[in-house]
DNA sequence: TAACACCTTCAAGCCAACTTGAAGGTCAAG
DNA sequence: CTTGACCTTCAAGTTGGCTTGAAGGTGTTA
């Protein structure tokens, strides 16, 4: 009962069975023992990890740092001096992400309100610049994928 | 004066001129007027939105993102309300990943003040996790880049 | 025992965002 | 009037992160 078939571990996390047999290969995912017959058999904690990757991802982490990510947390006893300092890096990198996102933010917020406080909205003709992008963004539509739902992976579907 | 070649506004933007072509071809940059040779002809604002690319990239928006936020800076004087509800989801979108990256960062910091608060990191054998992650991380090199330096692009160099 | 949904490997294909290379035109300096 | 550093186009290659397909084994159910 605690063991998972590819399949399900895959349906479990929200991605592709084919994604998690490229993680393994990859070296994200410690190989899963196999059954006899050569099915890999994987436990809850798979699927745990995969949604970390999936939302380190959707942070603009790659897989190389996630899988580094993952590593020092798997570390989790005995955490040396090495592992720390490690992960101290990841938190100060973070943060510096962080401050530029926040100044990023601060300048389209400023371009915003400039345009705002000024003359009447109403829109002639050379509005169509912007005709394609209203396409996707009127119907409830990502224009700006700001979480990645890379084409989504609907796992075992089909 | 206010003419520069491909080759200069590569190097002040930091980004190969092959880049620059690319960027037009894919219609991130308007195409340049060309001299008579053909020589495509920039000016200083095209250094600027190349320096606005790369940042908004190293933030983890995609070309194609960035090209819409750059129609919008573009579109400049009346901002219709369309530009201005486009461009206030972009902020909406920068505020979620802001809010995301912070969660994370607070998950990251919590692990390692569960470790900091126990035993002595005194790291004996087991510690080889981190051997070839240490590698790189002991010798200033970039381990996690959190600030994209994709393969650097010298511009014109060589 | 046949169907069917699962699993396996291996190889190839795809998209974004470039980079590299070939083949050639332009132009100021020696 | 040639050298050398620029510029041009076009085509093909690269990397990361997958997806898709072929060819075949497994295992429950009718």
């Amino acid at each position: 009962m605690g063991e998972l078939l590819i399949g399900e571990v895959a349906k479990r996390a929200d991605v592709s069975a084919a994604t998690v047999r490229y993680y393994e290969e990859v070296g994200l995912l410690t190989p899963a023992p196999r059954s006899s017959a050569g099915y890999r058999r994987y436990t809850e904690g798979t699927v745990e990890e995969l949604r970390f990757v999936r939302k380190a991802q959707a942070l603009g982490f790659s897989l190389d740092e996630i899988g580094e990510i993952l590593k020092l947390s798997r570390a989790g006893r005995t955490p040396c001096s090495h592992v720390l300092d490690l992960a101290k890096r990841h938190v100060a990198g973070v943060d510096e992400r962080i401050r530029q996102l926040t100044r990023f933010r601060a300048h389209l917020a400023g371009e915003i309100a400039k345009w705002d406080g000024e003359r009447q909205p109403t829109c002639q003709g050379l509005c169509q610049i912007i005709a394609g992008a209203s396409d996707e963004a009127t119907d409830g539509a990502p224009m700006t994928s700001h979480i990645q739902q890379r084409r989504s992976a609907r796992s075992t579907r089909q």
